[in-house]
This record gives C-alpha cells, sequence and structure tokens, in this order.
DNA sequence: TTAGGACATTGAACACCGTTCAGGAATGTA
DNA sequence: TACATTCCTGAACGGTGTTCAATGTCCTAA
C-alpha cells in the first residue's frame, strides 16, 4: 500500500548530514553549524533536514552520539590498557585519557555539554545510557578501594570525581581564563585522584 | 568645545540597560535577552544600546560584572566568619559558599561561563583581576597546610580545587543529566576537600 | 543672541538565522 | 492508466543582532 522502499535513502541523507555536521563541529565549533549550508554541501533542500532530524538540535545530538561511543571507548581502552595497574593509577588512567580526548578534539567535546536540550525535548535515552556505562568503568577501581561502602556512597564517589575532573578539563581549557599547559593539567589530575583515592 | 555633561545621562543609560539585562538573565538565563525588548523597557531606540555598550556581549559582560562582584563577596563573607577555623573547615565553607550562590542564582551564574568572548574581544581586565581575587582567598588556607611549597605549587592547587568545586557545582546543577540533591552536592565537596587537604 | 559644531538619538533597513508548508516530483500499488 | 502516498523543494515567515543616514539636542564661541 504505502511506498516503503526508502528508508534507504532516509538513513542514507541521515548519515551524510551527520558526517557534515560533524565536520563542521569538528573544525569549527558546534555555533557555526548552518542548515542552509548543510543542505548545499549534502544537495539536498534546506526542508530535507526536517524530513530527517526534528531540528537542528535533533541533529547536533546524533554528532554527539558518535562522539559520546569514541569518548566511551577512548575511556574504556586506557583502562583496559592498565587492568594489572592499581585502582588509583587505573583511576589516573581514565582522567588522563578523558583529558586528551577533550585536547584533541575540544569542540566535539564541548558540543556534548553545549547542546540547547532545556526546551520540551527530554534526554535521549541513550544519552543516559552511555552516562552510566561511563559511570560504571569509573565505579569498579572506587569498589576495589572500599570493599564495604555505604549505601549510594560508591554512585556519589563517583559523580564527585568525574565532575572533579571534568571541571579540571574544562576551566583548563579554557584558554581564555586559566590557560594552564596540558601537562600542569595532567598534573592537577594525579594530585587530586591520588589525594582522593588514598588509603 | 565639546558638549561634556552628558555623561550622566550617559551612564545613566548604562545603568539602566544594565538592571533591566540583570534581571532578564536572572530570571530567564542570557539566552533570553532581546536588544528590542530592552530597548522598550529601558525607554529608547535600539542603536542608543550601541551607542553605550559596544554589542550584546558587552551589556552581558556588565551583568557579569556585578555577578562577580557579588560572587567574590558572598565567598568572602563566608569563610571571614569561619576565620577561627582550620584551614580545611574554611575551603569548605568558601565551596560551599559557591555552591549556595549557584543554586540561588542559577541563571546569573551560568552567564559567567557562557558569554560569548571567543572572538577578537579579550577578556576584560577587571575580568582576570576579580578571577585573581578569588584565587588568592583559596589560597591562603592551602599556604598555612602547606608552610613549604615547591615553586607554583599553591597556584596549581588553588586551580585545581577551584575547578574540581565548579565542576561538582556545574554537574550537580544541570538537572538534566545527573540531578543530585543540594544536600548530596555538599557532602561530595566535603568528603573532597577533606581528602585533598589531608595531612 | 545667535551660529556652529559635536555629540546623542532614532528607527527603518540589512544580513542572517532556524523553521514551515503549499505545491510539484517521484514512486509504489490496483 | 489512474490513483495514493510519500518525498522533496525553495520561497516565505518571523525572529535575531547590528548599522547608519537623518534628525534632534545642547553647549560653546563669537
Amino acid at each position: 500500500m504505502m511506498a516503503r522502499d526508502t528508508p534507504q535513502k532516509r538513513d542514507a541523507l541521515r548519515e551524510t548530514l551527520t558526517d557534515l555536521a560533524e565536520a563542521h563541529v569538528r573544525s569549527d565549533g558546534l555555533a557555526s553549524l548552518r542548515a542552509r549550508t548543510l543542505a548545499k554541501e549534502a544537495g539536498c533542500a534546506v526542508g530535507a533536514i526536517y524530513n530527517v532530524f526534528d531540528d537542528m538540535t535533533g541533529l547536533t545530538l546524533a554528532v554527539n552520539g558518535r562522539t559520546f561511543r569514541r569518548l566511551g571507548a577512548h575511556v574504556s581502552d586506557a583502562v583496559a590498557q592498565k587492568s594489572d595497574a592499581s585502582p588509583t593509577d587505573r583511576l589516573i588512567a581514565m582522567a588522563v585519557a578523558y583529558l586528551g580526548f577533550a585536547s584533541e578534539n575540544p569542540h566535539l567535546w564541548r558540543s556534548l555539554f553545549d547542546v540547547e536540550m532545556s526546551n520540551d525535548r527530554d534526554v535521549p535515552a541513550w544519552y543516559l545510557e552511555e552516562l552510566g556505562r561511563l559511570f560504571s568503568i569509573i565505579a569498579a577501581p572506587l569498589k576495589e578501594l572500599h570493599p564495604n561502602p555505604a549505601p549510594g556512597e560508591i554512585d556519589l564517589m563517583t559523580r564527585a570525581l568525574f565532575s572533579s575532573v571534568h571541571g579540571i578539563v574544562l576551566l583548563g581549557l579554557e584558554n581564555r581564563i586559566s590557560a594552564v599547559p596540558k601537562d600542569r593539567l595532567e598534573g592537577m589530575i594525579e594530585y587530586l585522584l591520588t589525594r582522593v583515592s588514598a588509603p
């Protein structure tokens, strides 16, 4: 009854647009995304974008989805290569990997937090899932350090440590305010995690 | 030669616009600032804004200047009321005061970091001065904890601690991601600072 | 007092933005 | 072939910050 052999084309356009948007965000930041520019580059009309995404925020979320997965893999790899190190060293390895990813993909990384989601649109499920996966990686070394935690303590420490490292990376890469050299940032992270996870 | 008794009117318009802009940012966030709305409320033409500010970013910086001063006073007061407490407790008092200010003035506080300053415009001098003032308050207890620091160590610790607390407050107030109750955030901050500043 | 000039003020116009939607194109089915 | 359904188009809409020639205002100097 219905003409249903075009989902392939749909998905192709989706991917093309996501590719182009990702390239723009990577090199010039989220604020440089233009619907018209994207349409011209993709060889379609502006309206076609809205056939495939709800709006530009939806497109941004598609880009962020890729970034989130790459970030998760990057941190996972870093800790996997140190599977026999102490819990503290594994925490440091993850945090330094987080710093490395952010500093090598500054615009893509910032887009994860700058995307406009205040309005009715609620956070996509995979956003929370991906964040949960990241948190569970952090929680593993913490559980070794605290074999008998109070209820919710591990979760609280996980969030606290992630937020702290995130803050150091965020303000550290914001050169307009602090301009801290990258090796200094690693030193800050090592210092913090060593102290916090000391026996 | 020149007509020079209107700086009063200039300053009056500056203040009026800053007042109105501050009210908007306070209640609806930085993104809700509209040049036309402001002009209508101030009883002037849109162009008049540009006689008094370089652009809307300049106006935002004026609002942020006020916020920065209030934030500094808030943190100063908090630590002044605990002048005889231990260095660690004073660090905690400052951090909790920072959290309190951010949670009671969420939009004004976010505007401090969301303002667009990437383009040619360089950071105003008072921005760095105010930040330096805040850092020096944090550094005082740290110097007591480390009487013989290596060169630059105090500065590094100051930035690390500020960034960490900032990260906890930032992600903690971002309800879309974490939604941590405020007393839990205080717990996280206490935990972090206690561990980091332990002897 | 008056003519001149240096500013302030105005608001229409400009360039740009994301988003919409009536109409044409394309492709399936009967 | 006739129809139904979807896709695609791009001009148009309402919004944004910013500009600038024209006008107004007011002090200074003659």
